[in-house]
RNA sequence: GGCCCGUUCGUCUAUCGGUUAGGACACCAGGUUUUCAACCUGGGAAGAGGGGUUCGACUCCCCUACGGGCUGCCA
């Protein structure tokens, strides 16, 4: 029998939806999505002091841009605070937990003098076999009753079997004094409640897991199936912080990656499938496994991205393009386009995403497109729309044609440039202002297509220099 | 300090006891090109160190080194 997969993805909000998290998402997805499971979105809110909405609006769309869609309503984890007490007492009531009225003095008392002397820290509750008739009218907390024998094995997806002594695990608190759930204890209980089968998160958990094993085994819970993934590190191995520069996914948006090439990316940082490098969602889907995934921390390669990134655009419709392209000059608050630059671009598309890695590598590169006219003189401008012009125009395809300027147009921006302006055409201005029939200065060359068409310009070209 | 995890080209990785250790990015050289980009060809580049086990180890075991995580009434 196989059971219907769910994972599920747990953030905190507070702050920016991290790289790394932005990865586990996607690998929590892939697996859902690739084995007609579900997709569970629960925000971990339980730290009401860093909670913020703002980094819970933040998360949203960063998943929703990256285009990882969640099933169901989003779980907040702190509404469900009463549940997380009621388990709590539950444990309570089966023996599986026990008031603990050891204070926060004490305990830190105890594990700086345990410190001191190079003892372990653990700290052994007085309070866990007291007799109840002994105990103070004073706040308590809920500690797990957790086994003092034995051991406590992860059966990890990839980190293998881990074994932990349960000696080395102390009773952790499930309800803290003030009758709030600690995370540890939320997690399992809403991961039980949300009928997730399969947690797949950072392996900085993996200890964790441990723990929260044993709290499954306390209520008499199924426990999950873990698969820990390795953290991302920056370029110098280190685990990933600010000072790398981006980690927040929404600084890669503003960089102008396009979704999928950005999915496809981190899919690959640290899951491999083969010798497979570009691959498309379907794909994706289809091949993810929990085996693929490596148990090293991977390093982040810009360039890498870049070229991933580059192929994506390459391949995506012209239609779906125009739309990302869009949507990014509205998020990165760059002007739109206007009817005739969108025109020029769309019909230029298909030259145009073979040679972007980036949108705004795209939009330079489509700047003789998007240029306003009349032209005005600007060496650094005239250089780079050169350029790029003199390599598209080997390939300019006859739709470019269909976007045609008017002579009048091109008239209007030769007579307002003038001669001498510095709108050089480098070593191909002059056959081109020869092609030009008595005018002294040209426009772009991608301009003189449009009006004389692309054949007589080659073959105008070709003549002159020959 | 204690417990746990990791370590193949610069980077991401393949290999699941027997391979000239493969691919990708990057890099170098050449080609193509109306000197952007793309593309083509070729090249250099790796099993942290030391012990075992084995006919045979990158693959299994141990130790060391290095990196990381946990060790909170944070998540």
């Amino acid at each position: 029998m196989t059971q219907k997969i769910v994972t599920r993805f747990a953030p905190s909000p507070t702050g920016y939806l991290h790289i790394g998290g932005a990865r586990t998402a996607l690998f929590n997805w892939l697996f859902a999505r690739g084995h007609g499971g579900t997709f569970l979105l629960r925000i971990e809110d339980t730290d009401r002091e860093r909670s913020t909405p703002e980094a819970e609006a933040a998360i949203l769309q960063g998943l929703t841009w990256l285009g990882l869609d969640w099933d169901g309503e989003v779980v907040r984890q702190f509404s469900r605070s009463d549940r997380h007490a009621e388990v709590a007492r539950e444990m309570l009531a089966r023996g599986a937990a026990y008031k603990c009225f050891s204070t926060q003095g004490e305990i830190e008392a105890f594990r700086e003098a345990a410190r001191a002397e190079g003892r372990s820290t653990l700290f052994l509750s007085p309070w866990r076999d007291a007799d109840p008739s002994t105990y103070p009218d004073a706040p308590y907390v809920i500690r797990l009753k957790a086994p003092r024998e034995g051991v406590t094995v992860v059966e990890d997806k990839v980190q293998g079997d881990v074994t932990f002594k349960n000696e080395t695990l102390d009773d952790m608190i499930l309800l803290r004094s003030d009758g709030t759930p600690t995370y540890m204890h939320a997690v399992v209980v809403d991961d039980h409640d949300m009928g997730v089968t399969h947690v797949i998160r950072g392996d900085d958990h993996l200890t964790n897991a441990a723990r929260q094993i044993q709290v499954f085994r306390g209520m008499g819970w199924d426990v999950p199936v873990f698969a820990h993934i390795p953290l991302i590190h920056g370029p110098d191995g280190k685990k990933l912080s600010k000072r790398h520069g981006a980690v927040g996914l929404e600084e890669y948006q503003g960089m102008g990656y396009p979704a999928a090439g950005m999915r496809n990316y981190l899919a690959r940082l640290g899951w491999s499938h083969g010798d497979d490098e570009v691959f498309t969602d379907a794909q994706a889907r289809e091949w993810f496994e929990l085996e693929g995934i490596g148990r090293a921390p991977a390093r982040l390669d810009f360039k890498k991205l870049e070229h991933v990134s580059g192929q994506h655009i390459a391949m995506m419709a012209d239609e779906a393009l125009m739309t990302e392209l869009e949507a990014y000059l509205a998020a990165a608050a760059k002007p739109a386009f206007t009817n005739t630059a969108r025109a020029r671009v769309q019909a230029a598309m298909p030259v145009l995403k073979e040679r972007a890695k980036t949108f705004p590598d795209l939009l330079e590169k489509a700047a003789f497109a998007t240029v306003e006219r009349p032209i005005v003189p600007d060496e650094k401008a005239a250089k780079a729309l050169d350029d790029v012009s003199r390599g598209i125009l080997s390939e300019l395809t006859p739709q470019l044609q269909t976007v045609s300027w008017t002579r009048e147009e091109l008239e209007a921006t030769v007579a307002s440039v003038g001669e001498g302006h510095g709108l050089g055409l480098g070593k191909l201005a002059a056959p081109l202002r020869a092609a030009l029939a008595g005018k002294t200065v040209s426009p772009s060359v991608f301009d003189m297509m449009l009006v004389l068409g692309r054949d007589e310009v080659v073959g105008r070209l070709s003549d002159a220099t020959r």
